[in-house]
DNA sequence: GTCTATACGTGGATAGAC
DNA sequence: GTCTATCCACGTATAGAC
């Protein structure tokens, strides 16, 4: 399939150094009928990035979940749809609009479309939506580099669960805690109250 | 100057997209002379992001933070220097390597380099140093995309105080907090056997 | 020293053979 | 339907004129 090896080369180097000729060869095929079937390398592109359904599907999952568990919800439905074989295509678009071209469609899309509905809810029971899911694009944008782009090691094979259990608490801060207008929380915050700086 | 210029196409626009033609442009000159002065494009590349003794001194800044601090410091000294005029070329090299090309330089020049202090601390006090700060480098570089390539507002115009009031003890939870290996340290007692599958 | 001219490669896109 | 041949634009890089 044609589409299949578009998704992988895409996500794999983005859209500018994914040439139609290297998409062909890895599909077995000519240039030419990449041109035949879907026009320029840009259709080619939106159909690839078109996921079937799945973004209404992923702001109804975000939406039916209770907002103290967000944190965790997010990490498993944005997580879970990246390793998946359709999720390709985001991480395509992606690595495509940092490389360069078309931020502001990234943009909008994340704010406008993807957490507008978490914005809107987090603004009217706790308040800063703007703001705190702004936080939580930037943790999730950074998971993405860190474990599909870069492929750091440990993150980059951790299981969901374990994900989920790492950074899902600090999701949840930026999304209902406290803390996040007033000065710098103290660090007596955490037990780890050590005049001394040792272990 | 040229190398200005050239360091202002390579932060804007990323390595590949910013042609010799169009930093030739900006610094007012013909694209020839900057090959005369600088050979490749590459060798221009590489001039631009080589930092004059700085990697040396943030090293040295984060080491010299004691261990429950370190999530405030990280945010000052990375932050600062992404917003000062030579970390621009910081920000091209690293819109650069998630672009598509030259990963695993960036991910090197990550956790052996900038990181490499950091880590060995951590394991050395603490444990999983490794999985530690990798988290942090996800946060960190999701910040760098949100904040300085997709310029997504309110992070992108806040100042450094409020970031550190912000992200700075999400990061400190990565490096000094504990919940990290044992299953999750819930902000709140929620119903741990869940009354809803995941998504 | 600075620009003009050009060689060379890559890649998108089209026309046409079979 | 699938591939061959080709056109054309762009960008790197070099050589040489002034």
């Amino acid at each position: 399939m044609i589409l299949a090896a578009a998704r992988s080369r895409f996500a794999e180097v983005g859209f500018d150094k994914a040439s139609i000729r290297s998409i062909a060869a890895a599909a077995g095929v000519d240039s030419a009928l990449v041109h035949h079937y879907f026009g320029t390398k840009h259709d080619l592109f939106v159909e690839v990035v078109a996921l079937p359904g799945d973004p209404a599907m992923v702001v109804r999952t975000l939406g039916d979940a209770p907002l103290d568990r967000l944190g965790e919800v997010l990490i498993r439905t944005i997580v879970g749809l990246w390793d998946s074989p359709i999720g390709m295509g985001a991480v395509a678009a992606f690595r495509s609009a940092v490389a360069g071209g078309d931020e502001s469609l990234l943009r909008t899309f994340l704010t406008d479309v993807v957490l507008k509905d978490v914005r809107v809810r987090v603004d009217e029971e706790i308040g800063d939506g703007a703001k705190r899911t702004a936080l939580v694009a930037s943790q999730m944008a950074g998971l993405l580099v860190v474990r599909k782009l870069l492929q750091i090691e440990p993150v980059a094979s951790m299981s969901i669960d374990e994900l989920v259990a790492d950074v899902g608490p600090n999701l949840q801060r930026y999304l209902t805690g406290s803390g996040l207008d007033t000065p710098a929380p103290a660090p007596r915050a955490f037990d780890h109250r050590d005049a001394r700086g040792g272990a």
